[in-house]
DNA sequence: CGTATGTCAGCTGTACTGACATGT
DNA sequence: CACATGTCAGTACAGCTGACATAC
């Protein structure tokens, strides 16, 4: 049980293994349940994104999705070949191109908020109680917090 | 807010958002840490399951981690090259091959408990309180118990 | 025979990096 | 000039499916 480095109390090594383990598991779960639909969970992510917050520049986009300018590039592209987003240049800026979502963006991602979630949030309906659901909303407090370091 | 289906809670819907939300973050953050090693996230995931568990065949491995048999075999095969697993047959069935660890492989196995998670497990030390770390474990088994479903 | 296990080949989604053009 | 934004090209990882051989 010999450390020489920090040393960690109990229950930050657990809470640590144990948010690998379900983040994994999660995600794969939470794919295949998407699988039925044909777009995918960036796609979905970012559309959200554009419904809660009206229209963005990629690289505003890739910033509050903690990924790269050249990702978000591709997820977006995706999503103007479907016809759900559309890219228009910034008046402002010229170096800009806002995306902005369509009307059958606008649409699906209605959609999809019933849609795609409705397993995880079913279960935690069905499933959970009140109070356990409060302390998932209070561990991913925790967690986005300090994913924001 | 008319809604023909069920109707989830407001904690339903908020928390199968913040999840969603968190776990991409989270898998995108633990990846880059871990960049730093040489071995990938489902290696590690793979070393970890054999010390628990001991030797296992391709196909257990594959419907313990959730995902198809053909995934879990690159996966081996990988650590297999890296010589931190070996395959030898089952003598008691010559369809499978029993999948250990090797020495280099248990001892990476235990390393990677310490240096991969440091970054989470440090963070969760360092910038979180008792109570916090045990919000995360606890909300952590309830995601755990909607997965195995 | 059907089923289980494993291999090989090819595909997709997601993200990365580097190099480059263009506009502020 | 440096910096921000975006595109293109190449790479890596991690999963998938289908087709096939072999063993139970």
């Amino acid at each position: 049980m010999s450390n020489d480095r920090i040393q960690p109390s109990e229950s930050a090594v657990r809470a640590a293994q144990d948010v690998r383990v379900v983040v994994g598991r999660l995600r794969r779960r939470v794919r295949h349940v998407s699988d039925a639909d044909d777009i995918t969970l960036s796609q979905v992510s970012v559309l959200a994104r554009l419904v809660k917050d009206g229209p963005a520049a990629t690289s505003t986009l890739a910033a509050v999705e903690g990924v790269r300018h050249q990702s978000m590039a591709a997820t977006v592209a995706a999503l103007d070949r479907l016809g759900l987003v559309e890219r228009r240049p910034d008046p402002t800026d010229r170096r800009r191109r806002l995306v902005a979502l369509t009307d059958a963006g606008r649409a699906r991602a209605e959609g999809d908020r019933q849609a795609r979630q409705e397993w995880l949030a079913a279960a935690l309906q069905e499933r959970c109680t009140e109070e356990e659901r409060q302390t998932v909303i209070a561990a991913m407090a925790v967690l986005e917090r300090l994913i924001h370091a």
